[in-house]
DNA sequence: TCCTGTCGCTTAATCGTTCAATCAGGAGAC
DNA sequence: GTCTCCTGATTGAACGATTAAGCGACAGGA
């Protein structure tokens, strides 16, 4: 309602002089400049956005591709997001990519369509953003040559695997969700790298792996380390049908401290994201990519941390040794 | 890049006519509203959504408030809205209001402050959003007297409670996160309504309830009724500890369908928001409230499904009846 | 006295669209 | 031949901010 020039009006001077005085961008008298904010919180005034980004190009928004929003993750890098962008006055849109990598590319042209001042994006699994005219930033994994903040998968993978050694397992099952995700693959180079060479490991994917769980614990594996919280629960649900108790007889470990992971039983031992820190030093480099200033090209990396929860324990069951099918 | 009138001055015709032929507003012969779009799409022209909304004053977003981004429900509702919103040519910022009543009706300024055309609510538990200058349409529930559309969480709740009576359950406990939320008051109405007379119902809310729900089974109680899948999860573990077996021993439901509940063992019985159709219907209303067409003042319910699965079973198990505590 | 510099403010253009008002010109009615 | 109506296109003024350039006035130095 109340404009730059309805203020300018009332007190007598030039909008040119409002617009000075509110941005204290050019030479208003100190005087002058009170009168003007006074009167501006008096008319409750607030600058038109759109006026102000027909004319400065600059929009104050950012868009947020996530490749779906179900996951799980997405809550909390959102929020964060959202509140550290506010600080930063600026707005988070958000996009869903729905799957696949044609929907992503989709979602990055309605975004450049409303004008962002740059993207935010949590790639699609396997696939790589198009080069584009505004600031991109990728919150995926370290061996993501475009990656610019993401936590330290490795280095978390590496924890979880440590603990497990740490505590006494000797032969140990990983299990992953999909080999596509760049992200899940450098969780398990992390684990494989940590566990010492005298140490057994096995490593499976997906459906057919939650099914072999089963089987390598009855050969003797005395540990099974997932990817991902959900494939441990998963495998949890599969262990209890064959009245394998964890961690007595098989510790297990999950991936990203989801909302269940402290509640089921045994609780369970996993590793969480700083989701917060991500999402803040994202829009950090966001900012400093808008205002031109160019940031160190490499990656960041969040480290990861480990939460030792009742699903591991010392392997006391022993089984007798067989060879893993 | 390419504005209206670069277009105007290559074909030699007005601005006006150029935004008349785009736009399909004004009067332009077919021939010349043909070479005006062809020339359009040679140019890649995208119309300036920053200088429209300045004409217009309408920006073509929406501001979506939920009480926490955490809510394991927001993706799927998020998702749904972008996508819905995206076909009506919005977009959605997110605002979150983290915890509290004074950080919800901040986040309403923020957006307001940006300019949205609407707001979409998810009130905080307990709160009713302030009048505001642009259409709300709140997402909560039936017994809210703002609810513009929401699932029907009583009809949930007769669904649920039908299927425990049906199977054969007389002695029932109902298990409530927190009293202060409508949602899951509307959801115990509808249990309890829906439960015949002769069947006895125990009522509990929060972490004390959930200790409770041990010794109802000890005292006789055959079903467990949650209003979240987090809580029947959270009761679940519990039975683990004490060796009560479910459904065997006690048959157990939740709310929600979340993410973990088919892969928990056993699986659980729950009910399903059709958080599509609401989003869906959130986005129709909402675009009916701002060009001006005042729908039906009444709320919109969304039937609820129910989705039965391993947690629940007839009572085999007949304990002593006791006194419930 | 004249020149130069700074301060405080104004002028005016501009961003890309929309839209009410207007205008040119041909068709048809009388 | 004049008057009216309709069609297709134009004009020009907004919308609300930003910003480069300009302009008095006054101070200080030579």
């Amino acid at each position: 309602m109340a404009s730059i020039k309805k203020i300018a009006n009332d007190i007598g001077v030039s909008t040119a002089t409002v617009s000075n005085a509110l941005t204290g961008k050019g030479r208003v008298s100190e005087e002058m400049a009170s009168r003007i904010k006074e009167r501006a919180d008096e008319l409750g005034y607030r600058p038109s956005i759109a006026a102000r980004a027909l004319k400065t190009g600059q929009t104050g928004i950012l868009g947020l591709v996530m490749p779906d929003l179900t996951n799980p993750l997405f809550p909390r890098i959102a929020q964060t997001l959202a509140i550290e962008a506010d600080q930063r006055k600026m707005g988070v849109l958000i996009a869903d990519s729905r799957g696949d990598a044609a929907e992503q590319s989709r979602a990055f042209k309605r975004l450049l369509a409303r004008g962002v001042d740059g993207i935010l994006v949590v790639p699609q699994k396997g696939t790589s953003p198009e080069p584009m005219p505004v600031p991109v930033v990728v919150i995926n994994t370290a061996s993501d040559p475009l990656n610019s903040v993401s936590a330290d998968h490795a280095h978390g993978g590496s924890l979880v695997a440590r603990h497990v050694a740490d505590i006494g397992h000797r032969r140990v099952m990983i299990l992953g969700g999909d080999p596509v995700s760049e992200v899940q693959r450098d969780r398990i180079k992390g684990m494989v790298q940590a566990l010492r060479d005298d140490i057994e490991v096995n490593t499976s994917w997906g459906d057919e792996g939650v099914k072999k769980a089963v089987e390598c614990v009855q050969a003797g594996v005395t540990a099974i380390m997932t990817t991902s919280d959900l494939i441990a629960l998963r495998v949890r649900s599969n262990l209890i049908r064959k009245n394998i108790a964890v961690p007595d007889h098989v510790s297990l470990t999950g991936f990203d401290n989801m909302a269940f992971a402290p509640i089921m039983h045994p609780s369970l031992t996993t590793v969480a994201q700083n989701v917060g820190e991500i999402a803040s030093r994202a829009i950090a480099i966001m900012d400093s990519k808008i205002s031109g200033a160019i940031p160190d090209d490499e990656g960041e990396t969040v480290p990861m941390r480990l939460v030792v929860r009742q699903s591991t324990s010392i392997p006391t069951h022993q089984a007798h040794r067989r060879r893993i099918p």
